[in-house]
RNA sequence: GGGCCCGUGGCGGAACGGCAGACGCAGCGGACUUAAAAUCCGCGGCCGGUUCAUCCCGGCGUGUGGGUUCAACUCCCACCGGGCCCA
C-alpha cells in the first residue's frame, strides 16, 4: 500500500472504543461536534465582523491590522490542500493580532471572471454564471468548515456587478488620465489640455507634448526643439489624436500574443517559455493588433524604486525588477565612410556601450533607409541585385518567422561606416533579424560578445574581437603576458596555470591583484613539498596526506578546463590572448559580465574595469565627444488590456462610425455584460471579440449607453466596445473594496481607506508606506498580479483617489504542497493506484512488477495523488488539519503532503483535550486547589513566549513544537503526580493544570486550533469567545533559570558540561571552569593559549 | 546559457556563527488488555571500546573539496545534485 492509499479511518477504528468507555475522548466524532458548535456560534454572533471607523462598535483606541489572502479562483473542483496553507498561516496571524488588541481585518472573495471558467462552462455546456456562482457555494462551504475567521459581510465576487461597476470606474479614471514626466505623476487629461491651451506645452514631432527648453529629449539632441506645433495651430482631429495618445488607458497597436484556439489574445505573463498558453496550453503567436493598453511603462522607474520600501521576499523583488528589466544603455553615433545623401550617420541603441571597441560590423532592418539609398547608388552596382532580391523576401516575412527563424541570412550593403571608438572602417550589413521597429532598425554588431551577432559572423566571415573577459579568462590573458620562460615551457604551462586560476577564482580576484596572486603561486611551487601556509603544522599523521589531494583535485579541475578549451601550447594560448579572438577559437559568444579588454584608444580606455564601470566610463567619453549619450531603457511592456472573450468585464466605451472612442459616463455604470447563451470562442487567425454575438446590446446610441451628452449628441448611433478586460483587471483593486465592501458613492471611502490601507509600524512588520499589513499567497503571481496592481494602486495614488502609493506593504508566500510520486527508470511517472509497496520503502509498479523511485512531484489528477482536505476533514477534524498543515514544515518551504503523519497532530489535540476533560464523564479535570506545579507553570510561561515571537515571523511549525512539548510536559507532570491514570481514559479527580493554567493555554492554542480552543474556555466556565481576549503575556522572570548548564570545550570539541549560575559574568564563569576538577584532569596540566568565554552557552579552551 | 533558492537520521523537519538532529511520523522495547486497537512509559545518526546490562568512553558525522574563525549546518569560493525564474 502506498502512503496515499486510503487508509482505515481512525474515526470508525476509534467509534468502538469510544462507544464502550470513553464517551468523551477527542476524536473525530468529537471533533466535528465541537467545529460545527462553534462555527455556528460564531455564524450566529457575528464575531468576526469587523466594523469599520464610523459604525457602531468601532473601538478607536485600537491599532489596525489588515490581514489578507490572495483571493481563489473558484474551480468546479472545489479546494485543494494547496489553498487552505496560506489561508491558515493568515488566520492564525488575524486570530493572533485580535487577541493582541488589534482591529484586524480578515476579508475573503473571489476571483471569478477569466479564461479557466470560460473553458469549463465551453466544456460542461453549462453557462459560466452558472458554473461560476456554483464553485464559489462550494468554496465559501469548504473554507467555512476549517474555521477560519473571515468576516463574511465584507465578501465579494469580481463578477458582482455592483464590484465590476468600480473596476469600469478605475479604467476610465486612468482612461482621463495622462502622465506629466515633469511632475512625475499621473494627472487628469483636463490638466494637460489646459496647458496646452495656455502654450505651456507644445507638442513635438512624434506628438508628444514637449516644455520648451524643458526636454530632455530634445536635449539630448543637443539642439532647439524643430517642428514643434502650437496647441491652437492643430485641427480638431490632430487634437485628439494627441489626446488619445497621452492617456494611461490608450488604443495602442501592439504586437500581442494571439492564442487562435482560444480566440483571445493573452498577456505576457499569460504566456509559458515555449510559446503556449498557460492556460490549456494552446500555441500562441505573434499578431499585430489595436486594443485597449494600460501605460505601465511610464510608472517602470517608480514601480522598480518602490519596491526598497516594501517588506516583501527578496526572491519577489527580484523577479519584479527583472520583468521591469531596467538597463542603462547608450545611443551611440556611427559616422558613414561612403557619403550617403540625407543619412550622416547611423544611430544604434545598445545596452553594452561598454563592447563598442568590438563591434567589427553593423546589421540594419531591411526596411531600413539607408537600404534603399544603397540600392539607388550606382556605385554599388555589383551588390545590388542580391541585395533588392533579399529586401523583397524579407519583406513577405512574418517578425515571428524573422526573430525564429535558425539561419543568420543577410547581405551586405555596400556600404562602411567608422566605429567610434577604433575609428575603423566596417561594414554595414542588412539582416531580417534587426527589426525596423526596435530600436532604430540600426546595431553594431558585437560577435565576441553577442550570441546573434556570433553566429552571423561566423556565417558570412565577418570578424570577431574579443572586448569582455570572464575571471578565468582575464587571468589566462595576464598569464600569457607575463609567464616565465620556464613556466611557457610544455610541460609546465597548464599547471602553473591552473594553479593560478585556482588560486585567482578563490580569492573573487579582479585584475588589479593578480601580480600579487601570480606570486603567490610561484611561491608555493617553489616549496619543496606542500604544506600550504594555511596548514596545521602540528597536524597529526592521519590528516598529513589530505592537502596534496585537496590541491591536487583544484588544480586536477582546472587543468581539465584548460584542456577542454583546445589550446595547442603556450604559444597557441598567447597568440588567441594576443589577436583577441578567444572567442572565434572557443566557438561561442560570451554576453554575460566581466572585465573590459583590447579597449583602449588615444582619449580612453576601458581595459581591466568590471562591465558596469567600463559602461559609465564609456557612456562619458561618448557624451564628451559628442558620439552618443546615454539612455535608460525598460523590458517592460505596456499592458494589453482587451480579451476577445465573454466572461470578463465589459469596457465602459462605445465608438462612433468614425472609429473615435467616447467614455460611458459614470452615472452610467456598470455595463453590464450582456446574458449570452452562445458564449464559444472564435477559433480564427484573426481576432474577433466574442461580445460581437450580442448584436442588439452591441449597437446603440450614444444616450441609451449613457455617454455624456456634452461630448456625443445621444442620438448619434454608436457600437460598444466588444472586447472585455483580462482577468487581472478585478484583481487589482480588491484589496480596495474589501475596506469598504457596500459603499454605492464610491469605489472605497476616504475615511475606510484611510484607516485600513494606512501605514502602521506593527508586530508583524508593516512599513510606513502604508497598504495590506500581511498579504499572503502564491509566488506565481510575482510578476503579473501583484505588478499589475502596484500599478492601479499608483494611478489612483496619483490621482488622489487613495492616499497610499503600495498596496501591500509585507508580503509573503506560502510554499507549494506537494504530493508522493513514483518514478520508473526512464523518469515517467506512475499514477499512485498503480503502485504497491512490497516491502518497506521498496515499491513496484503492479502491472509489470518494474521497480520504481519514490520522489516528490506536483499533486495532479493524472498521478493520482490529489488530497482532498474535506476527507482529512472527516478523519480527524478542522483543527488536526490546520495544525498538520502549518506543522509540516517551514511556510516558504514547498513541502511534500504525507497523510499519515496527520495522525500526530491529532493525538497531540487529544492529549490536550485529556489533560483538561475526564474521557469517562466529560468533566473538567482540574489540579485545583493544589498549587501549580511549579516546573509546568515556567514552561508554560516559556511556551507562551515562543509562541508570541514565531507567530509574527509565521514560524508556524516551530509554535506548534512548542505547545506540544508543553502539553507533553504537563501530561508527564500529571502521570507522576498520579492523578492522570492512563489507560482507556484517564482516572478522575485532579488533573495536570491548574484552572489558571489550562485557561492561558487554551487562549494560546486558540488562533491554531479555535474550536477545541473555544470549548476548552467554554467548559472552564467563561461565556461567549475567547476570540477578542488578551493574550497571556509571559513573565520575564519565569523564562530565566538560576543556573544554566553549559558545555565546557576544549579545542572546539565539547569535553565536559557544568553548572554555571545565569547570572555569573564571563570572569566568574572562566574561573569556575578553570578550577573545577573535571576540567583540570582533561587539560592535564597544559596551559590553555586562549579561553573563550559565551555566556549562558559554553566555554572554549584553546590549547 | 544567466539569475535565485535548496541539499541535515528511514521520512517531514529543528538549531541569534556557540552542546547538530528539538518536535512529529515510521521503528524497537515495556506497561495495560483474554487478545487486538487505542493509550501511557522508555529507546532511538553511524562506527568502535567497555559492560551480563545500564552507565561510561573514543572516533566519524549536516551533498563534495577548499577557505575564514577559538568555534561553521550557518559566512566566503569552486564543484556535484534538485527546484524555481528568465533567456
Amino acid at each position: 500500500m502506498t502512503s496515499n492509499a486510503p487508509k482505515p479511518s481512525p474515526a470508525h477504528a476509534n467509534t468502538a472504543a469510544t462507544d464502550e468507555s470513553t464517551p468523551f475522548r477527542y476524536d473525530a466524532r468529537l471533533a466535528d461536534q465541537i467545529e460545527q458548535r462553534w462555527q455556528t456560534y460564531w455564524d450566529d454572533h457575528k464575531t468576526f465582523e469587523t466594523p469599520n471607523p464610523g459604525d457602531p462598535g468601532f473601538d478607536h483606541s485600537k491599532p489596525k491590522h489588515y490581514v489578507l489572502d490572495m483571493f481563489p479562483y473558484p474551480s468546479g473542483a472545489g479546494l485543494h490542500v494547496g489553498h487552505p496553507e496560506g489561508y491558515t498561516a493568515s488566520d492564525i496571524v488575524a486570530r493572533f493580532m485580535r487577541m493582541k488588541g488589534f482591529n484586524v481585518l480578515h476579508p475573503m472573495g473571489w476571483d471569478a471572471f477569466g479564461l479557466p471558467a470560460e473553458q469549463y462552462a465551453i466544456q460542461t455546456g453549462i453557462h459560466p454564471a452558472k458554473t461560476t456562482r456554483d464553485a464559489i457555494d462550494t468554496f465559501r462551504r469548504q473554507l467555512k468548515r476549517f474555521g477560519f475567521s473571515y468576516d463574511w459581510s465584507r465578501e465579494v465576487g469580481t463578477i458582482d456587478p455592483d464590484y465590476y461597476r468600480w473596476t469600469q470606474w478605475i479604467f476610465l479614471r486612468a482612461y482621463d488620465a495622462w502622465y506629466d514626466p515633469w511632475q512625475d505623476k499621473a494627472r487628469p487629461i483636463a490638466d494637460l489640455v489646459r496647458e496646452l491651451e495656455s502654450g505651456d506645452l507644445r507638442i513635438d514631432l512624434s506628438g508628444d507634448p514637449v516644455h520648451i527648453g524643458l526636454s530632455a529629449k530634445t536635449s539630448a539632441l543637443g539642439g532647439e526643439p524643430v517642428g514643434t506645433r502650437r496647441w491652437h495651430e492643430l485641427t480638431p482631429e490632430q487634437r485628439r489624436t494627441v489626446i488619445d495618445n497621452q492617456r494611461l488607458a490608450y488604443v495602442g497597436q501592439t504586437s500581442v500574443n494571439w492564442c487562435p484556439a482560444l480566440g483571445t489574445v493573452l498577456a505576457n505573463d499569460e504566456v509559458t517559455a515555449d510559446g503556449l498558453s498557460e492556460r490549456g496550453g494552446h500555441p500562441v503567436s505573434k499578431k499585430p493588433l489595436r486594443q485597449w493598453m494600460f501605460r505601465i511603462t511610464a510608472y517602470a522607474e517608480r514601480l522598480l524604486n518602490d519596491l526598497d520600501s516594501l517588506d516583501w521576499p527578496e526572491s519577489t523583488k527580484t523577479m519584479q525588477r527583472e520583468w521591469i528589466g531596467r538597463s542603462e544603455g547608450a545611443e551611440i553615433d556611427f559616422d558613414l565612410a561612403d557619403p550617403v545623401s540625407g543619412t550622416p550617420f547611423l544611430r544604434v541603441f545598445t545596452t553594452r556601450p561598454d563592447t563598442v571597441f568590438g563591434a567589427t560590423f553593423m546589421v540594419v532592418a531591411p526596411e531600413h533607409p539607408i537600404v534603399s539609398a544603397a540600392l539607388g547608388m550606382k556605385s554599388h552596382a555589383p551588390n545590388a541585385h542580391a541585395l533588392r532580391a533579399y529586401v523583397e523576401a524579407a519583406r513577405n516575412r512574418s517578425d515571428v518567422e524573422r526573430q525564429e527563424s535558425k539561419s543568420k541570412t543577410g547581405v551586405f550593403t555596400g556600404l562602411h561606416a567608422v566605429n567610434p571608438a577604433t575609428g575603423d572602417k566596417v561594414p554595414i550589413w542588412t539582416a531580417d533579424y534587426v527589426l525596423m521597429n526596435y530600436g532604430h532598425g540600426a546595431i553594431m554588431a558585437v560577435p565576441a560578445h553577442d550570441e546573434r551577432d556570433f553566429e552571423f559572423a561566423r556565417a558570412h566571415n565577418l570578424p570577431i574581437r574579443d572586448v569582455v573577459h570572464t575571471r578565468t579568462h582575464a587571468v589566462m590573458a595576464y598569464y600569457a603576458l607575463h609567464a616565465r620562460p620556464d613556466e611557457s615551457s610544455s610541460d609546465a604551462w597548464k599547471t602553473v596555470l591552473a594553479d593560478f586560476l585556482g588560486l585567482s577564482t578563490t580569492a573573487s580576484a579582479g585584475p588589479d591583484i593578480f601580480a600579487g596572486v601570480l606570486d603567490a603561486v610561484r611561491r608555493r611551487r617553489a616549496e619543496p613539498q606542500p604544506p600550504a601556509p594555511s596548514e596545521h603544522a602540528d597536524a597529526d599523521s592521519a590528516q598529513s596526506k589530505e592537502p596534496q589531494t585537496a590541491r591536487g583535485a583544484i588544480q586536477a579541475d582546472w587543468l581539465a578546463a584548460i584542456e577542454g578549451m583546445g589550446f595547442a601550447n603556450f604559444d597557441d594560448l598567447r597568440t588567441r590572448f594576443d589577436s583577441a579572438s578567444v572567442f572565434d577559437f572557443i566557438g561561442a559568444a560570451y554576453s554575460g559580465l566581466g572585465y573590459a579588454c583590447n579597449s583602449t584608444n588615444d582619449r580612453v580606455s576601458l581595459d581591466g574595469l568590471a562591465t558596469p564601470d567600463a559602461k559609465a566610463r564609456i557612456i562619458a567619453w561618448l557624451e564628451s565627444e559628442g558620439l552618443g549619450f546615454g539612455k535608460v531603457n525598460y523590458r517592460l511592456r505596456d499592458w494589453a488590456f482587451s480579451r476577445q472573450r465573454y466572461w470578463g468585464e465589459p469596457f465602459p466605451i462605445v465608438f462612433d462610425e468614425h472609429g473615435n472612442h467616447y467614455p460611458v459616463s459614470e452615472s452610467a455604470l456598470p455595463v453590464t455584460l450582456p446574458v449570452l447563451a452562445d458564449y464559444a470562442p472564435i477559433e480564427s487567425d484573426d481576432p474577433m471579440p466574442l461580445l460581437a454575438k450580442a448584436a442588439d446590446w452591441l449597437d446603440t446610441t450614444a444616450g441609451q449607453a449613457g455617454v455624456d451628452p456634452a461630448i456625443l449628441d445621444p442620438s448619434t448611433p454608436v457600437r460598444r466596445e466588444a472586447n472585455t478586460m483580462p482577468g487581472s483587471a478585478g484583481s487589482s483593486w480588491y484589496f480596495l473594496r474589501y475596506c469598504d465592501p457596500r459603499n454605492t458613492e464610491r469605489f472605497i471611502s476616504k475615511e475606510a481607506d484611510a484607516y485600513w490601507m494606512r501605514g502602521n509600524a506593527n508586530p508583524t512588520g508593516g512599513h510606513a508606506t502604508g497598504g495590506v499589513d500581511l498579504y499572503i499567497g502564491g509566488a506565481e503571481h510575482a510578476v503579473g498580479h501583484l505588478l499589475y496592481a502596484r500599478f492601479w494602486q499608483k494611478v489612483l495614488f496619483d490621482l488622489g483617489e487613495v492616499s497610499t502609493p503600495e498596496p501591500f506593504a509585507k508580503l509573503f508566500h506560502q510554499g507549494l504542497i506537494t504530493s508522493f510520486a513514483y518514478q520508473r527508470k526512464n523518469k515517467t511517472l506512475v499514477p499512485v493506484d498503480q503502485v504497491e509497496e512490497v516491502s518497506e520503502g521498496v515499491f513496484k509498479e503492479k502491472a509489470t512488477g518494474e521497480p520504481l523511485t519514490p520522489i516528490t512531484a506536483k499533486m495532479s489528477k493524472s498521478l493520482k495523488n490529489v488530497v482532498n482536505p474535506d476527507d482529512i476533514i472527516a478523519d480527524y477534524g478542522a483543527d488536526t488539519f490546520r495544525l498538520y498543515e502549518m506543522y509540516m514544515g517551514p511556510l516558504e518551504a514547498s513541502k511534500p503532503w504525507n497523510t499519515k503523519d496527520t495522525v500526530g497532530l491529532h493525538r497531540f489535540l487529544q492529549r490536550a483535550w485529556r489533560l483538561a476533560v475526564d474521557e469517562r464523564t466529560g468533566e473538567l479535570k482540574l489540579r485545583d486547589p493544589q498549587p501549580p506545579d511549579a516546573k509546568v507553570e515556567k514552561h508554560l510561561h516559556r511556551t507562551i513566549d515562543k509562541v508570541t515571537t514565531d507567530i509574527p515571523r509565521l514560524a508556524l511549525n516551530t509554535a506548534i513544537a512548542a505547545l506540544i512539548e508543553f502539553v507533553n510536559t504537563a501530561t508527564a507532570a500529571a502521570t507522576t503526580a498520579g492523578t492522570n491514570g492512563n489507560s482507556g481514559g484517564g482516572g478522575g479527580g485532579g488533573g495536570g493544570l491548574t484552572r489558571d493554567q489550562l485557561a492561558r493555554f487554551a487562549l494560546i492554542l486558540a488562533p491554531f486550533a479555535p474550536h477545541v480552543a473555544e470549548e476548552l474556555w467554554a467548559r472552564l466556565g467563561h461565556s461567549g469567545s475567547l476570540a477578542y481576549h488578551p493574550f497571556p503575556e509571559a513573565d520575564p522572570a519565569m523564562l530565566r533559570d538560576d543556573a544554566v548548564e553549559i558545555a565546557v570545550q576544549i579545542n572546539g570539541k565539547v569535553r565536559a558540561k557544568l553548572q554555571v549560575p545565569t547570572n555569573a559574568d564571563r570572569a566568574a564563569v572562566e574561573h569556575q571552569v578553570m578550577s573545577d576538577e573535571s576540567v583540570l584532569s582533561l587539560l592535564n596540566g597544559q596551559k590553555p593559549k586562549k579561553v573563550v568565554v559565551v555566556p549562558g552557552k559554553l566555554v572554549n579552551i584553546v590549547l
